[in-house]
DNA sequence: ACACGCATACATACATGAATGTAAATGCCA
DNA sequence: TGGCATTTACATTCATGTATGTATGCGTGT
């Protein structure tokens, strides 16, 4: 039954990423025909090759409606305009990020972009998530730069460990928890153990 | 011209799998057919089927040529009698472990675990990781757990948040060094970061 | 020592199924 | 009624698995 009106159509696109994510995550993103996530939405694939390009542009428009963590933390650094110190602005962006990514529609979409999804033709995360790793990491190692020169940072800890430190262990957090959302939670102690950082290389008097 | 020697016959096997890593890694699991394989080795299909039962055996083939970064931690670990403390051995295994993970094949492989497969067939390397990851973890804990104990812990760090501390941040830097083995040396600032670590985490005088 | 026979180590050919992209057909709202 | 949304039908490509072909190394008997 065709063509019903525009924001009904508009509604069956969100419905056909919806279904989209759904699979993907069931499947994995290679052994997701377009078939597949069509019937899913209760569709056939012309829909989907109404709406979409091909499988690539799905699967991008799928990532569109969300957002990275990694740029979250980014933005969230850059748009704190002082009123925090810099331990305090890293430690909150990193809490920040983590409550976005337990979003149900976050969840899913880095679930697959993490541990369901290898290539997509053109589209590569891997590239991705290595720009904005990079981009992470110098934002992140201004900020501890900038707790060094104001004494902030506990005796002989250099800005450029202390970054690895707290990028590797965001990396890992939130790997290991889409690996197992169920194992533990990532506010509560994935927080507890970046509050811990924080506090471990934050200078006592 | 089939039929050479048996030793002949075991060195094409060896050749597969070698090719098997560099066309996995190069194209991901899922995009490379065997026969992209037998070409990139010198041989048709028929030489992956007589070796092979099917693409799923040769890729867990590939994988018991090497041992999982964890795995090696853990036995590291249950194999140390005593003769060092529970954080240096702790440290001691997470640095032995990076060193594995720099020999060619080791990183070549894990970066296709890693970053280049979703699914092949029945084998998950999610499920696989997974089972390790808890092995290790509760192996890590009882180490810490050790180590409060003999009071070697600084103040109020908890077992529990110190495993997650160093689990989180092996993985992480495994993962990022993995997807970009040449933005870091992960046995020297990654080990850096890990005795950062401890240090951190170490009661002092 | 030598030929014979067989199992081995591959290569080649074929049948099948599945996914893709596109073109034509269909119905419905505006 | 005409263009928009969706279905249906079709051609093509590609990977897989299997079946068959084939030459060679190797053990065996004499």
């Amino acid at each position: 039954m065709p063509r019903r009106t525009k924001a009904e159509a508009e509604a069956t696109r969100e419905a056909l990423l919806d279904a989209a994510e759904d699979v993907f995550l069931d499947k994995g993103v290679s052994r997701t025909s377009l078939e597949h996530i069509a019937r899913h939405a209760g569709m056939t694939r012309g829909a989907v090759y109404w709406h979409f390009k091909n499988k690539a542009d799905l699967f991008h428009a799928m990532l569109d409606r969300v957002k990275m963590p990694l740029q979250q933390i980014i933005d969230d650094i850059t748009a704190e305009r002082q009123t925090l110190g810099p331990l305090d602005t890293l430690r909150l962006a990193t809490l920040h990020a983590f409550e976005m990514l337990e979003r149900p529609r976050s969840c899913r979409v880095h679930t697959i972009l993490m541990h369901r999804c290898e290539f997509i033709s053109d589209i590569n995360p891997v590239e991705l998530q290595n720009r904005l790793a990079s981009e992470c990491r110098e934002v992140v190692r201004r900020c501890f730069q900038q707790a060094h020169d104001d004494g902030l940072l506990i005796d002989d800890i250099q800005p450029d460990v202390a970054t690895l430190m707290l990028h590797s262990m965001i990396g890992g957090l939130v790997h290991d928890w889409l690996r197992a959302p169920d194992s533990f939670s990532l506010r509560e102690s994935g927080g507890e153990a970046i509050d811990n950082l924080f506090y471990l290389v934050t200078r006592r008097p």
